[in-house]
DNA sequence: TTGCTTACATACAAATATGAATGTATATTA
DNA sequence: TAATATACATTCATATTTGTATGTAAGCAA
């Protein structure tokens, strides 16, 4: 196997990263070499440095590929739109990112490396600040559905649409790692849906 | 340096671990080599592998040195007395976990190479498991704490104990994880307090 | 005081990882 | 169709790390 076209290079790349993510999973980051990756791949450490040029870019990418779309999702659902029921819209959202988990095992699976197989020291320090710049973002968003809610009367008395909102996202924190964790689902997997209800149900008057 | 008394020795394992911690914290545990360990405790391999036996055993060790007292610490303080008000008293512990992040460096430092600088694979899986039955058993004290708001009216209608604790171990795991990565304090690490009372109190009648 | 053990330091051998250099056959393009 | 750039494979030189083996001086017990 010599020279592929653009299209095969562009498939050999992909399969890169999904080997990757793979052996990131089973290995942790750190203990991975890009010759395990090259092997779980199929081809030789020679092509994974062709298209990348060591293993801290081919964790970007990897993470980028599930998250940029993640965030946009974010985003785009989280848009203050005319929703009747500002409440009901954040409870979606939470089982809405819940979903994303369950159906794409690329995301499940990039949580994972991120939550509990990877060291935020040197280089990934700057992934840590990023991350943190979402919740930044998630939090502000959901400050401002919580506004609304209060605007519109649906709040317990007297609540503080910021409070609240951080306190949301730390709940929901905690429910994606302990998520995460929960490999065998008994404690938390299962229970999402009913989770995330009793959260939203604290807040409603 | 060759032949130290029993109490020297003593000293210098104590050493070891403490140099452990540091450069763990600094350069992610995998990524930390023996050989960096030992520099950082002033003595030479040899030293650190006649304490320890391999890199594993040492970040148990500095893990349980933290973590079994913090344990302890937990049981008691969740204990079931004749508490008048038990929603003041799981408040109470909550705030106490985070003074004892305030007051000790070993804590703070232990607990931020836990969540952000150790990838849980292999040999480390094992803490993983740990951690999560160290969970249970909060969650298990949270509810029984729960039920006895609930009897005395202190709880709003109709909530559940095993929800209600459920939803403050997210919380809370979810503070702390937040508390670590928020390095400069801006975010989580001042408004701790006001985060724990405002959770607390989304629960009182 | 002798002899054994302890608490390390030093030296060694083997394994593993990295990045770059080089080779090469095929796409692509001019 | 010839030249060139691409998409890799192969090779090489260099660290780095690990565990162990061996050395050694001083503490400690008899």
């Amino acid at each position: 196997m010599v020279r592929q076209t653009k299209e095969n290079a562009e498939l050999t790349r992909q399969r890169i990263i999904d080997a990757a993510r793979q052996v990131f999973l089973e290995r942790g980051v750190s203990r991975t070499s890009m010759e395990q990756i090259a092997t779980a791949a199929g081809v030789t450490r020679g092509a994974v440095y062709w298209h990348f040029s060591n293993k801290t870019e081919l964790f970007s990418v990897m993470r980028e590929q599930v998250f940029l779309p993640l965030i946009d999702r974010m985003d785009d659902n989280l848009q203050l739109e005319n929703n009747e029921d500002p409440l009901a819209h954040i409870e979606n959202f939470l089982n809405g990112t819940i979903q994303a988990l369950n159906e794409s095992s690329a995301t499940r699976e990039t949580y994972e490396i991120m939550m509990i197989k990877c060291e935020y020291v040197e280089e990934f320090s700057e992934v840590l600040r990023q991350i943190l710049n979402n919740c930044d973002g998630i939090i502000q968003k959901l400050e401002q559905l919580y506004q609304r809610a209060k605007n519109k009367g649906q709040l317990r008395a007297s609540k503080d649409p910021a409070q609240l909102a951080l306190d949301t996202h730390l709940f929901f924190s905690g429910l994606l790692h302990m998520w995460v964790k929960d490999i065998d689902g008994s404690h938390f997997r299962n229970r999402t849906h009913a989770l995330i209800a009793n959260h939203i149900d604290l807040r409603r008057k």
